[in-house]
DNA sequence: CACCATGTTAGGAG
DNA sequence: ACTCCTAACATGGT
């Protein structure tokens, strides 16, 4: 489940693969990976999917951007936005290997094929719409690094920082875990407010926040596929997120699980003092 | 069988 | 009107 470390790394990979290549041939296991706009519902679908993407048979594949989550891709004629969903991914194979699980469609450039491969179908392509396609999603958390007082301005009003920094309007690219991550590095409560935060705290959140996504974008700079947890990946390379029950990998202290909303939000008791935090239900 | 899931959003409640 | 929260989406894994 890609967040943004995830995504860049499907970034470079089809980028490696496809680009300065031909498409030469599209592979169509499920039409209702192309749809209208970006959306997670496989209903919002497009008749004229094939069309449109087969119009970029015979072009080469161009760069590929990405801004928090979403990417945004020129084949020749054609620009597509597309989105991994939930459990949406890239993975490369030669013409000659078998479709693989879950496989919901094929771009074959020159010798090899990049399938998107997404077993719960919230993933997408959708032609590239005539407006910004950052629309609606504020700064890369990467690209667009903030420091404490910038973070702070941009996360005004939020009453606790997880769910706050899962607003991708705010700031764009965190997901469940590596929020998580990002306020077990800085020592803060998932559910303290953006008010009770002082400027060293802002600092050290925003730099934690780096630190994650450097972190999890070097892991995945060293594999050649990407493995999710629901695959079996490890949770060891976490320190709180999936180890309720374990021991935080910092002080030993056991680590907490509390939902909120239909998630779950994990961090250390003991790292993560609620100080003054706002009652929030955490 | 019951419950869990890393993303996004429509729709209802307040 | 605006903000907040839940349920839903589709499917597989534990």
């Amino acid at each position: 489940m890609p967040e943004l470390p995830e995504v860049e790394a499907a970034r470079i990979r089809i980028t490696e693969w496809t680009g300065e290549r031909e498409l030469v041939a599209v592979h169509w296991v499920d039409d209702g990976v192309v749809r209208s706009h970006l959306s997670s519902r496989p209903r919002d679908a497009i008749a004229t999917g094939r069309a449109w993407l087969e119009s970029a048979l015979g072009a080469r594949g161009g760069p590929v951007e990405r801004h928090g989550k979403r990417l945004r891709w020129r084949i020749g004629p054609i620009v597509a936005s597309a989105h991994l969903g939930m459990s949406g991914k890239w993975v490369r194979r030669a013409p000659t290997e078998a479709t693989p699980l879950h496989a919901r469609l094929g771009l074959q450039f020159d010798d090899a094929v990049a399938w998107l491969v997404d077993p719960r179908r919230f993933g997408c392509l959708a032609p590239a719409g005539p407006g910004d396609w950052r629309a609606g999603l504020g700064p890369d958390a990467w690209l667009e690094p903030l420091r404490g007082p910038e973070l702070a301005a941009r996360m005004v009003g939020v009453r606790a920082l997880h769910p706050g920094l899962l607003e991708q309007a705010r700031l764009a690219g965190l997901g469940n875990i590596h929020a998580a991550e990002a306020l077990w590095r800085a020592r803060l409560h998932p559910g303290r407010s953006a008010a009770s935060l002082s400027p060293a705290a802002w600092d050290a959140l925003a730099l934690a926040i780096r630190a994650q996504l450097a972190h999890a974008l070097d892991q995945f700079a060293a594999s050649e596929e990407v493995t999710y947890l629901s695959e079996g990946g490890d949770a060891d390379g976490f320190a709180v997120y999936g180890r309720a029950g374990g021991g935080c990998s910092r002080c030993g202290s056991p680590v907490e699980r509390a939902p909120w909303g239909g998630r779950s939000v994990f961090f250390c008791l003991m790292c993560q003092p609620r100080d003054g935090a706002a009652e929030t239900g955490y």
